[in-house]
DNA sequence: GTGAAAGCGCTAACAG
DNA sequence: CTGTTAGCGCTTTCAC
């Protein structure tokens, strides 16, 4: 029996007119009010533990008498559950771990909105990891998830060439969806988007508009290492795919060594540099094609700079249709990725794997759409 | 002895040249691989299982060797400590919990950056939940976290009416810290801008520029019940703080009945007709301040769709510096809000109470800047 | 230094 | 329908 102590005494005065005063006695931090547990409960009701814990925990069968006392037992107490410790013994947590590449890009948020929906939708809640686009903090935020014994883990992987971290989790058991990159190693579940032909369609436009100096403007690395193709090994199927469209949609208009138009390292603070670089050129492009949202608000950036007016001396097309691309002047085309639902899809998807669906894996490759605006023209000549 | 299965087995080719092969066998569901255990690991280095926990848990003393025969075992097994476990032990899950209204808004994971940047630093995870600016989604999801046992929670509220719920979280003693919005009834740590402040300085702006017709567009609703002051009853801070800037400078011009010209209920969609209908209207206002960058933004679309020009026709500046202001024609000059900073500091400030810190409350307010950009200029005649 | 043993709060057999 | 009894995987006294 602890002594009564008043340290930790609350005394609520419900005043008839209109606010709730609180008097707080000090706390003592030393003295951490344990919470009441369901054993609590079990006591105050005059009923076993696991009486208590089948009204509190939904299952099983009570009378209804019993029912009635732990319930108010348990308003009395004002008792909460600890999932923690419900997660230990059923080892469900109710938790998808979710793992992105950079939060602060509309794309992941809009897409982790549509996770977060289809995740509420199912009663499960969403821990969110940024990666950074590193690979080693995408290990370690995989390992904290795991640690923390998610039901589920939705990834969009950093680096396809080190992917052991995920085939682990995938040995385990637990059930892991792949949200925009695909990993064709990994044979697990993953939602995408056909960036390939997304690519190719944009270049298109590009292509019949007249066009023949066309740059892609992407943030990968630019490595030492080259494959066959003459271009550095690329580390995520997203951009690979697009640049293998752009790649394809030039050769088949017969645009001469257009591996050399593609421009790497456009990480935040350095695209401007790196397309205002292109654009100073004697040759300069005529069109622009940017591989996200963030590299074309730059790119339109660095444009404007160089005084060049869109579209009479350069064309520009984006990936992703971010909210800004309808009101600069003129709007720009962009590469209409599905984002939202690829967010819902791969939770979906995720969620029935959680409630056991043991079916094959499925590898859903969702069709983006142009939208065109007034940002394509024919070259200058 | 569980028998030798070869059900779970996996095998993995590493062929010479590129890719790697992976045969994987039918998995059995019904039989789940159990994780290896901290007792697992005492086993194969043949101590006890206090000596393991003691040297995987990194506290206490052990012996150099013991030390390295528990290492090679948890190595051998690849152990993974069950997070879950040991929460609910140590009474602390190295979690903060966030609970933001719109994570799609660009100024809240601009924010939850801030946080989790902090958070990372200081060894927690954060665990976020999306209120949709709903109380009700609010009140669940803070439930939800303080059952998930979170060392801490950050939370912007929804509604300063009702904050029972947040006043439970503060009497049972776990830290809590608001971002962005003070809650004067609720005597705790708290990070917000200066709303009150920035909004005269934007006033001022316009006023000196010679408006007199100025709308201020806000997402807030208009409600039936009116304060005193013809103004309804505001549920945040920052929203009451706006428009309370707006309408002090407006008096201090001498501008007659202010609040006629604040226009509620710019949710998403709604904004555009509403700015649309003020347009249209005689006395349409020849500037307009919008609360967010999202009103800001469909502001600009109803403006341009009116055919009216910025700033010949119609001055316009919002809150919140979202990355699109600078791209538009003319720039929009805006409030630019220390969102990382804003992030970073209630986290800061959480994790200092978490590590014991007792200190008195504090409430810090921090000043927004606004940057001048051309989408002000004098009214039309 | 190390080990045995007692929980943390809850669920899940298994009897009654 | 209800209670008893084991655990879940880990930390943490407390002896040795």
């Amino acid at each position: 029996m602890r002594p009564v102590s008043f340290r930790n005494c609350y005394i609520r005065i419900d005043l008839p007119s209109t606010s709730l005063v609180v008097v707080s006695f000090m706390k003592d931090a030393s003295e951490k009010r344990r919470s009441v547990t369901l054993a609590d409960v079990a006591r105050q009701a005059n009923v076993s533990k696991a009486t208590a814990a089948r009204v509190l925990g939904g299952y099983g069968v009570v009378s209804e008498s019993a029912h009635e006392d732990v319930m108010k037992a348990a308003q009395a107490l004002d008792y909460r559950p600890n999932e923690l410790a419900r997660s230990m013994t059923t080892g469900r947590s109710g938790l998808i771990g979710v793992v992105v590449g950079d939060i602060e890009n509309p794309f992941f948020s809009f897409a982790v909105r549509g996770i977060s929906d289809a995740a509420r939708a199912a009663g499960f809640n969403v821990i969110l990891a940024n990666s950074g686009e590193e690979i080693e903090a995408e290990k370690a935020a995989v390992r904290v998830l795991i640690g923390k014994r998610v039901d589920g883990l939705i990834v969009t992987s950093a680096d396809c060439r080190d992917i052991s971290h995920l085939r682990d989790v995938h040995l385990s058991g637990r059930p892991l969806a792949l949200l925009d990159r695909a990993l064709p190693d990994l044979d697990v579940d993953a939602v995408t988007v056909d960036d390939r032909d997304a690519a190719m369609r944009a270049t298109r436009l590009l292509v019949d508009a007249g066009h023949r100096r066309i740059a892609y403007v992407t943030a990968a690395e630019d490595a030492e290492i080259r494959g066959a193709d003459g271009l550095p090994v690329i580390s995520t199927s997203t951009v690979r795919d697009r640049i293998e469209g752009f790649l394809a949609a030039c050769r088949e208009a017969d645009i001469a060594q257009p591996e050399r138009s593609v421009l790497f390292g456009a990480k935040k603070t350095a695209t401007r540099a790196i397309v205002a670089g292109a654009l100073a050129a004697s040759d300069r492009p005529t069109a622009i094609l940017a591989s996200d949202s963030i590299i074309a608000l730059e790119t339109f950036k660095a444009i404007r700079e160089a005084r060049l007016r869109i579209p009479d001396d350069i064309s520009l097309i984006t990936f992703h249709d971010a909210d800004w691309t309808s009101v600069t002047s003129p709007p720009i085309t962009a590469v209409d990725q599905p984002v939202y639902s690829l967010g819902k899809s791969v939770a979906d998807l995720l969620i029935r794997r959680l409630k056991g669906d043991m079916a094959a894996v499925e590898r859903i490759v969702i069709a983006a759409s142009l939208i065109e605006r007034g940002s394509v023209g024919p070259p200058p000549h």
